[in-house]
DNA sequence: GCCAACGTTGGC
DNA sequence: GCCAACGTTGGC
């Protein structure tokens, strides 16, 4: 099992637009660092979904429910590549990127090492402290 | 709103 | 193949 972040932009795609439509056909990636962590996602892995420029956090958890396939938004261009997720809890508590930043054990997150980054792998120590926070009370 | 980071494009 | 110009992302 492997763990991963997926970014969105609020105004672009939300977490609540996310779960009133119960899933989600993760389309748009154009960055081929970001393609290739898409293809190597697997059903059933977890994913944190993290809210960029507005409300930076990691707001909620999703899951993926259908590997990798190539992108039907762009059927003559075979290089791109989608998943399917769907939601699997809101945080009690977001976790700010204030809040990851300050956490020393995850310094070495490609969150916040590679900000343009959309698609990436969460280690599994990073995983379950973030899941951690998200449960815990604002400190 | 600004700007740093960085990926892409196109001229040479 | 190099690199300047340009566009986009996303933090601040």
């Amino acid at each position: 099992m492997k763990y991963w972040l997926v970014k969105s932009e609020p105004d672009a795609y939300s977490w609540s637009r996310f779960v009133s439509e119960k899933k989600a056909t993760w389309d748009g990636v154009r960055n081929y660092q970001a393609r290739n962590n898409l293809s190597a996602m697997e059903v059933g892995d977890p994913v944190l979904f993290y809210h960029s420029v507005k409300n930076q956090a990691v707001v909620g958890l999703a899951k993926v429910v259908r590997d990798a396939y190539p992108d039907p938004t762009v059927p003559d261009d075979p290089r791109w590549v989608v998943v399917e997720l769907v939601p699997v809890m809101a945080f009690d508590n977001p976790v700010t990127l204030a809040r990851l930043k300050s956490e020393p054990l995850l310094q070495n997150m490609a969150l916040l090492r590679q900000s343009r980054l959309s698609v990436m792998p969460v280690r599994p120590d990073e995983f379950e402290l973030i899941l951690a926070l998200a449960h815990a009370p604002v400190a």
